[in-house]
DNA sequence: ACGAGCAACTAAAGCGCTAAAGCAGCTGGG
DNA sequence: CCCAGCTGCTTTAGCGCTTTAGTTGCTCGT
C-alpha cells in the first residue's frame, strides 16, 4: 500500500484486493437485483426508476408509485458502491481508538458513546466504521486509508492531545471531522468539549467545604488535553482556596495504575483524605485498595470519580461522581458529524453539558 | 426503502442517499486522485497500473516497480467503491447489536471482543461496521440492507437464541456469517462455540467441595441458548450431586436487576450460601449488595461470576470466576469469520477454550 | 394552426476500477 | 523462413447507479 510500507496492495501479495485472498473474489456468482430489473418489470426505463426512487422529477406520480411499489415488493436496495462511485457519500463515519486493545473494554466510556451516536447514525442509516489500533501513527495510516478509499463522509477524532499531530493531518485529507473534548488548538476542525475546569472546580470546592485538605488527584495520561485541564483546574482551586496539600499523579488510565497509585498515596504518613479518579474504572479499583487496606470510604477516604457509568453505583459505597449522559455526548457529537458532512462550515465549536456532581455514599467529612 | 417501511429511499424524502440531507452531494468537486493519473505520470495505460498494483502477471518487473513507485509517491489509495462495484468484496464485516442502546456499555464482553476482533481485522485492511438496535426486528432490517448494499462480506450474529430467527434470515441473504455461542440449532452457520455446561459444572462440583448446599444462579435471559445449558446445567449438577436447594433465577442481565435478586435472594429465610451470577457486572452488583446488607463475603456468602473482566478484579473482595480470554475470543471469531468469507463451506462449529475456574477471594467454605 | 414550452419519459455517458480480449514485437522449432 | 507461442502492453467492456442530454407527444398562447 502506498500509504506506510505495508498494506493492502504489497506487490508480492498476488492481489488480495481489501486484504481477503484471492479465492474469495470467485465466490458470488449470483447476479444482484439490479435496478434495470426493476425497470423491465415496470416497463419503464432504468433512469425513470433512479428518478422515482430517488424522489427527483421527471417521472408522473402514477408511475413513480408503481416503482415503489415494484421496489419494495421485490425487496430491492441500492448498491452502495455504485452510489458511491458515482460521487454519492459513502454512507459512513469512521471512528479510530488508539489504545493497546488488551487494556480497553472495561472502560464503559467508549461503549456508551458508541451507543449513544448508533442512535443518531442508525436513524440516518449510516454506519460506523470502526477501528482499533496501537498508537497514533497507525491511527493516521487508518486515516489516510479511508480518506483515499472513500470510505467514509466523516470522522470522529477523540482523546485529543496538546500537541496533536491528527488533526493538521485530517484537515489536510479534506475529510470533515468533529473533534471530542479538545478545546485549545484544534486548528478548524469543530469541537464538542465538556467544561472539564469548572467540574473539577466545582468538585474541589466540595470537598473543601467538608474540610478536606488533602485532596489528591489520580489523574489520567497527561498528554490528553482534558487531564491538563483538569490538573490545572485542581491547581487553580488549591491557589483559591488556600489548600497546600493538594497533588495531581498521571497514570494511563488503567485499573492496575489506579489500584497502584492509590496504594502509595495511602502509604504516606500524610495520607489525603479525598482522592478524584480520572475515570470511573480507576475509582473503583481505588475503592478496592481502601476496602482491602482496611481504609473505611468515606469515614476516613472519600472519593469522587471523573466520570460516572454503571461502574460506580454497582459497587458499596456508591461513587460520587461526576456525571455527565456519555450516551447523550454520543447524541450531541453524532448530529455534530452528520452537520458537517452534510453542511461543511456551518459548525462551530460545541460545549456539551459540564458534568455536574452527583453525591453518592463515598464522600463526607474528612474522619478521625 | 423496500425493506420495511422506513428508510432510505422514501418517496418524499427527495433522493437521500444514504442518509444525508440533498447539499451534501454537492460537495466534494475537488477530483480524486485516480489508477488513471498514475498511468499517466509513468506514461503507461491504466490497466498496466491496475496489474501492477494488484500483483497480477502483465507488467514486467520494471514497468511494476515504476508504477508502485510512482503510487506511493503519490499516495494514491483505491477507491474501494470502484473495486467492489467489480465485484470484488466491500472489505467489511457487519456486527449489529439488538440492546437497548442505555443498557449496554457497562457490559466489557462485548467490547472486548470487539477489540480482539480487530487485531484480526485491521492486519488485514478489513473494516468492523457496527450497529445497534433496539430489537431483532430492526436487526433483521439492518441485515438485509446491509446485503442488498453489498456493504460487508460477513455478518457475525450474536447470542444465538432458541427459536432464532435471524439464523434463517441469515442463510437466506447468502451472506457468510459466523454465530457466537450457538451450539444447538444453528442451521448450516458455523458456529464458535464455548462449553458453558462444563464450566458450570465445573463451578458447582467446586462450590460443593467447599459444602455449599445451598446454591443459586442469578440467570441471564433464558431466551438465548447459552443461558439455557448454564440453567440445564445446573440442575442437572444438583442432580448428580444431591443438592436440593439450588435455583436458577432470570434476569435481563442488567445490574439492577442483579442487585434486586440478589437483595431478594438474601432475605429469604433460606438463603443461599453461595450464588453464581451469569454476568461479571451482575456480580460486582450482587457483591455490593451483600456489602450493604451486611452479608459478608466470602464468610457468609460466595460469589461466582460466569464472566471475567476488570471489574471482578477490582473490587474488594475479588471476584472468583469463571474467566476465558474474551480477547481471544474475538481474534478466533474474526478468523473465522475471514475464513467463511475467503472459502465458504470450509468452516464447521468451532470450540473455543471452556472458561476455566479463577477462584479468588470471594468464594469460601459456608460460614456461620 | 403553429411553434414554444412542458411533462414524461429514454438514451447514453461517466464515476474508478478490474478483466477479457486484442495487438504489437520478439523467440524459436520445424 | 514462417508462423505458433510467448511477453508486455493497450483497448474495450462492464460492474450499478446517477445525471445530462435528448426525444417524444402534448397543451397552450397568440
Amino acid at each position: 500500500m502506498p500509504t506506510s510500507g505495508s498494506g493492502v496492495n504489497k506487490p508480492g501479495a498476488a492481489g488480495a484486493a481489501s486484504g481477503y485472498g484471492r479465492a474469495a473474489i470467485a465466490g458470488k456468482n449470483k447476479t444482484r437485483l439490479t435496478i434495470a430489473d426493476i425497470a423491465r418489470e415496470v416497463g419503464v426505463s432504468p433512469s425513470a426508476v433512479s428518478f422515482a426512487l430517488n424522489g427527483r422529477p421527471g417521472v408522473s406520480e402514477a408511475t413513480r408509485a408503481r416503482i415503489l411499489q415494484a421496489a419494495e415488493r421485490m425487496n430491492w436496495h441500492p448498491h452502495s458502491a455504485a452510489r458511491a462511485l458515482g460521487g454519492a457519500p459513502a454512507g459512513a463515519v469512521g471512528l479510530v481508538l488508539a489504545r493497546p486493545t488488551r487494556t480497553l473494554g472495561a472502560e464503559p466510556f467508549y461503549a456508551q458513546l458508541i451507543y449513544g451516536m448508533q442512535s443518531v447514525l442508525s436513524a440516518r442509516s449510516v454506519a460506523l466504521l470502526l477501528q482499533v489500533v496501537d498508537d497514533t501513527d497507525a491511527e493516521l495510516a487508518v486515516y489516510r486509508r479511508w480518506a483515499g478509499e472513500q470510505r467514509v463522509d466523516g470522522l470522529l477524532i477523540v482523546d485529543p492531545q496538546t500537541k496533536d499531530p491528527r488533526i493538521a493531518a485530517v484537515e489536510g485529507l479534506g475529510v470533515p471531522a468533529i473533534v471530542l473534548g479538545g478545546h485549545g488548538k484544534h486548528g478548524d476542525l469543530p469541537t464538542v468539549w465538556a467544561d472539564d475546569r469548572e467540574a473539577m472546580l466545582e468538585t474541589v470546592r466540595y470537598l473543601a467545604a467538608l474540610g478536606h485538605t488533602r485532596i489528591a488527584h489520580v489523574a489520567g495520561t497527561p498528554a490528553f488535553q482534558h487531564t491538563q485541564r483538569r490538573i490545572r483546574a485542581l491547581k487553580d482551586a488549591a491557589g483559591q482556596l488556600g489548600l497546600a496539600d493538594t497533588q495531581s499523579v498521571p497514570t494511563d488510565f488503567s485499573d492496575g495504575e489506579g489500584a497502584a497509585v492509590t496504594r502509595r498515596l495511602l502509604s504516606q504518613p500524610d495520607a489525603p483524605t479525598a482522592i478524584v479518579y480520572d475515570s470511573d474504572l480507576m475509582a473503583v479499583a481505588g475503592l478496592g485498595v481502601a476496602t482491602e487496606m482496611g481504609v473505611r470510604v468515606p469515614a476516613e477516604l472519600s472519593i469522587v470519580s471523573f466520570d460516572d457509568s454503571v461502574l460506580t453505583r454497582v459497587v458499596h459505597p456508591k461513587i460520587t461522581a461526576l456525571s455527565r449522559d456519555t450516551h447523550a455526548l454520543g447524541v450531541q457529537v453524532a448530529e455534530a458529524l452528520m452537520r458537517i458532512v452534510e453542511e461543511p462550515g456551518t459548525v462551530g465549536d460545541i460545549k456539551a453539558a459540564t458534568p455536574r456532581l452527583t453525591v453518592r455514599e463515598s464522600t463526607a467529612k474528612p474522619g478521625r
